[in-house]
DNA sequence: CTACATGTAGACAGACCTGTCTACCTAATT
DNA sequence: AATTAGGTAGACAGGTCTGTCTACATGTAG
């Protein structure tokens, strides 16, 4: 292990691989958009691609895998914010109406891409345990906010949650995501969740 | 106007088409399904299909054109089944549950082929009236339960029927309807709803 | 019998897709 | 100085896509 360089400079064709990616594939769907598209986005090679990443289905996964994990930084910096687990449950349907209002917000992107997937595929697990994680958060959240049933509370924000971006999705008008803000108010009062 | 035959005996190729096109473009996606296999399915030559429809888009905005007629029959017969608009929005939660129970329920059609699209797109129109249908039922019925704000509780509404659709396409785990029908309970009684 | 509508079968064009391969280049480490 | 890692450029194969076209079959109306 010799002295890596600090300052890499250039930045290495993974990572402009994965930026093209993202902006390609969340905008334009995962089979619409072509490798050739990607790549000249990119300003890489072919071959590039396909040595760091072997094949388009792992660059869909890696993709999805990246905006994952800036999801979790992203939320994870928003509810250290705020105290109390009422409060950071709210602040998940504040940073939903941020990303929402957006220009070019599409959508929830696991959805998406599961959408254009056929049949069993390994791009799914990707998916799945961004499913899971959000909704263990919720059930999480919910459990410390002191509701009555926690998993239930939390099924109930999740749908909130995902209609949200559904209706980003489709719908020209925005403030869905403050709809469900006010909704998921209502269902943590219901649940017995106190008010501070 | 000559005497039609009362009973064609056999079946147009474009309902055939249009019953191979349902199949395939809402299990494996618009983009993912070529010509070729919904032709095979539908067991008709190509010429017929650019006869009658002239292109897959038209084939496309014809086939979520007679989900949008089926699933407008189907929740009129569903409605009609109730008195009051409380049950009757209760009722679609009802149904929503039945259909994401089915066996190959894959979530909305309409936001499932949304996704696959580039950019502005003819397909979106059919998308967008059905949304407005929907949303336009759900406020209707709002109004007549004697919702404070038929508008902003009709919002919500749609939030949990988009989410429970959701995660019947997404999640292997079922009860996202039922989970949205007992939200939906609450939401009405906070919003002014009598209880009969 | 004729004319027409509706259908079938399949070849074809032109484009785009993923993935492989050869050949070359450049900079850092040894 | 030599080697190696990582990158570029682009041709190529084999397949699939939409859409057009020709040629033929069948049944019904006038």
């Amino acid at each position: 292990m010799s002295t890596k360089p600090a300052v890499p400079e250039k930045i290495s064709a993974r990572e402009r691989l994965l930026a093209a990616a993202e902006e390609l594939f969340y905008e334009e769907g995962i089979n619409t958009v072509g490798i050739d598209r990607v790549i000249e986005r990119a300003g890489v090679a072919k071959a590039s691609l396909y040595n760091v990443f072997g094949s388009k289905d792992e660059l869909i996964r890696a993709y999805l895998g990246a905006r994952h994990e800036a999801r979790k930084e992203r939320v994870a910096q928003r509810l250290a914010r705020h105290d109390t687990p009422r409060e950071k449950i709210l602040a998940l349907f504040d940073d939903m109406r941020e990303t929402a209002a957006k220009a070019g917000f599409r959508g929830c992107a696991f959805v998406r891409a599961s959408a254009e997937l056929r049949g069993e595929h390994s791009v799914r697990d990707v998916c799945n345990e961004s499913r899971g994680w959000l909704r263990g958060l919720f059930t999480d959240l919910a459990r410390k906010a002191g509701a009555r049933d926690p998993e239930a509370l939390a099924r109930q924000l999740v749908l909130l949650y995902d209609g949200a971006a559904v209706s980003g999705q489709m719908d020209a008008a925005g403030g869905a995501a403050l709809a469900a803000r006010d909704a998921a108010m209502l269902l943590m009062k219901s649940s017995g969740v106190s008010f501070s």
